[in-house]
DNA sequence: GTCTATAATAAGATAGAC
DNA sequence: GTCTATCTTATTATAGAC
């Protein structure tokens, strides 16, 4: 059947996102993905002919992950959205770890998810810059206009992930995202 | 002679740094980064007895790298010296990378630069708070001390540059950096 | 100090049985 | 759809000659 097919497929996704957070994508092999829902190396090629198509089906279902949790949570106003992804985010360090690691791997030369990451911190920063423009307009503080705060916005998101995966006792993203937000001169501080 | 060891060394560690770049640490081979210093993965094994061995040398590099660059482009106003870095850094984009892929990597289970970079992110956190202080006294805009915005300066240079390494051509790291100094009211900006 | 030889694993992938 | 068997290639590391 075609619906076992894809639940199959979906655990494996689910279990090579696992084992890429604890050892990276080069330190993931098949093996141990396959273990974690209970095929052999070989079963596990069925699904996906090579290392490389289950990377891109990892990629594919993070984008549908985002999708379906901007739906979830979201509210009316877009800055308010993010800053309740990022707290969200902060209950899921494992999806976290995954793409903090394949995001810094991805600027080797000739890695797979090379293009992938690319072409989505273009659309991230476009996404990012009307999302501000909605918000505070034209004119933000310290002279900035939404497309030149926009590289800065997801920076933050992203360099928090990594200050806090390492040490999250030290690090509060959510409260630290909340004063970038109140920088910017929104409303985002309690 | 030990100081042609020395020497020595320090080519494989520059070689080392060159190869991490390129294929992250799991995928610099130990042979590739003899090859390029004309020598035998045996023969490097000489100066550095395991492959842990050479990327302790490689982080212990990174440290007094940064005290020589600092002292290099120190200025008198602290703030100052960290944009002269972040613009010292665009044009360094082998080192950067370097340590890009590293810290991405370095929050997988278990990784021999985990605790590395957990005590350099605590101790940068602490340096950035007291450039902050030392150039904007107790109170920053958005009702922010000196500490909430540690954390957020340090991700910002850090998320800058993936998103600059993905795509140099759609990110000017240096003038975002100063976008970014400036919204904490400081002069940075042109 | 650097090499050759080699051990010991481990990985991704293919062929083909059931 | 999943397995066993196997090929091929890499890799870290050791032993010991020169």
């Amino acid at each position: 059947m075609s619906r076992t097919t894809g639940d199959r497929r979906a655990e494996i996704i689910q279990a090579a996102v696992e084992v890429i957070a604890e050892r990276g994508y080069r330190g993931a092999s098949l093996g141990a993905v396959a273990e974690r829902v209970g095929l052999t190396q070989q079963g596990l090629l069925h699904y996906f002919p090579t290392k490389e198509a289950l990377l891109v089906a990892v990629l594919a279902a993070r984008d549908q992950w985002d999708v379906a949790s901007t739906a979830l949570h979201g509210t009316t106003w877009p800055l308010e959205m993010l800053t309740s992804l990022v707290e969200y985010n902060a209950t899921r360090p494992g999806i976290v770890q995954t793409f903090t690691v394949l995001a810094g791997d991805s600027v080797t030369e000739d890695h797979p998810a090379r293009a992938y990451f690319e072409e989505r911190y273009r659309w991230v920063r476009e996404g990012a810059a009307d999302m501000l423009r909605a918000e505070f307009g034209e004119r933000l503080p310290g002279g900035l206009t939404p497309e030149r705060a926009a590289p800065l916005l997801v920076a933050v998101m992203d360099g928090l992930q990594v200050q806090w995966l390492l040490d999250p006792a030290a690090v509060d993203m959510a409260a630290a995202f909340r004063d970038f937000v109140a920088l910017l001169g929104g409303t985002g501080n309690t």
